[in-house]
DNA sequence: ACGGGAGCATACTCATCAGTATCGTGGCTC
DNA sequence: GAGCCACGATACTGATGAGTATGCTCCCGT
């Protein structure tokens, strides 16, 4: 159906783009937007700007594509936890482990997804990229909302504790994502280390939410 | 050549200092390091560059010095309340629910303090400023340190959960700080409700770490 | 076996700042 | 009441980096 909805410049351009979202995604987590420039992710991706701009416009344009990417894959993966067996409590654990683990897995994109937004973005290029801000603004909003019906869920079971849902879904939140800030991915002994974090965090989000017995 | 410590450009500028730095918080947390330009602080001062430089070397120092203010007001307020009165649990509560307290009163600092180092500093300013950049990290240590140890304490006594303590940190901070990322002061309103959020918060993390009875 | 265009590289332009150099001006001391 | 200096404004310089213009080279279909 779409000629062009995205703003595709060429029409094979997929895994190309998608080669280049990955090296845009490390290097903005390293330096953020405004400090990072379209050819330091050309010579990570050992090639030059000419590659760059041949799959994407603007700055702008490669970094929001990182953040729909991870918000996708958020999404993707959570949303069927939400749908799933069990009650409230068992639910949003599982959401919380497998969004913690995410986060770790693929830390470059979601560590720019995370940081969101920056205003330095809103300001400067706003004007010009209203429509795709504003889709990406949707992006965010739809996956707390995952969370937040299972958190209302719970409440409303009575198994979770009794506060404005708004106010409990974010330091739940808070203490997940927080991980962006601190997590830095060790050499070797990952496999079994990312669950055990994953676990111990979502561990201390559940008691924060939990009903005391 | 020049025997005096900090960079203190001039004798007697220390109000005029704090007056930039609250600039320079406002228009930093907006905008993030990269993307603020000393013209514009200047120009939410109602003044130009020439009063900036005036004071201070470069853009990076006028940075560093708006996170020694946040973390100095931190440690200078937390610090007596880690050694009050009461068992671990009641120390760390007060110490959550001050910390939580201060980030909203002090937003445009606290959040700068918060977003920390970001990396893009960190390669681009690490040589010539290495000794602050030390004297900064020597700071936020410190001041985690001071949860720490309380942290520590209450688990000796058996009042947390049984669990790594540098773990346990991580999800509590980030219960708290994550409110810099979504916080918004709304005019108005404003006495009574963020004593309503900071307590909401440090709920949750309190929970989040006390061992379930 | 030859156009033509997708997929890049190279080589520009032009705007934005960080930092500097220089110059007014008011207040202070003697 | 003259000189001095703290303060700050104005007017530069130089670097960096976004975006563009253009050229090269395969690969594809015919």
């Amino acid at each position: 159906m779409d000629a062009d909805s995205s703003s595709l410049k060429t029409v094979n351009g997929n895994e190309a783009r998608t080669e280049i979202v990955r090296a845009a995604a490390e290097v903005f987590m390293e330096f953020g937007f405004a400090a990072t420039s379209i050819d330091a992710v050309a010579e990570r991706l050992g090639a030059t700007k000419g590659r760059i701009y041949h799959y994407y416009d603007s700055k702008a344009e490669l970094y929001f594509d990182v953040q729909i990417a991870a918000m996708e894959r958020l999404i993707r993966e959570i949303e069927p936890l939400a749908r799933g067996g069990g009650n409230a409590a068992e639910r949003l654990e599982a959401m919380a482990l497998r969004h913690a683990t995410i986060l770790m897995e693929d830390l470059p994109m979601q560590k720019v997804a995370v940081r969101g937004l920056e205003r330095e973005l809103l300001g400067a290029v706003a004007a010009r990229h209203a429509k795709t801000l504003r889709s990406i603004i949707r992006l965010r909003d739809d996956y707390e909302q995952i969370f937040a019906e299972v958190i209302d869920t719970g409440i409303r079971d009575g198994l979770f504790v009794d506060l404005p849902p708004r106010l409990t879904t974010k330091p739940f939140f808070g203490a997940l994502n927080w991980l962006t800030v601190w997590y830095v991915p060790r050499r070797l002994q990952k496999p079994e280390d990312i669950a055990e974090i994953a676990r111990t965090l979502t561990g201390f989000a559940m008691r924060g939410i939990l009903k005391g017995a």
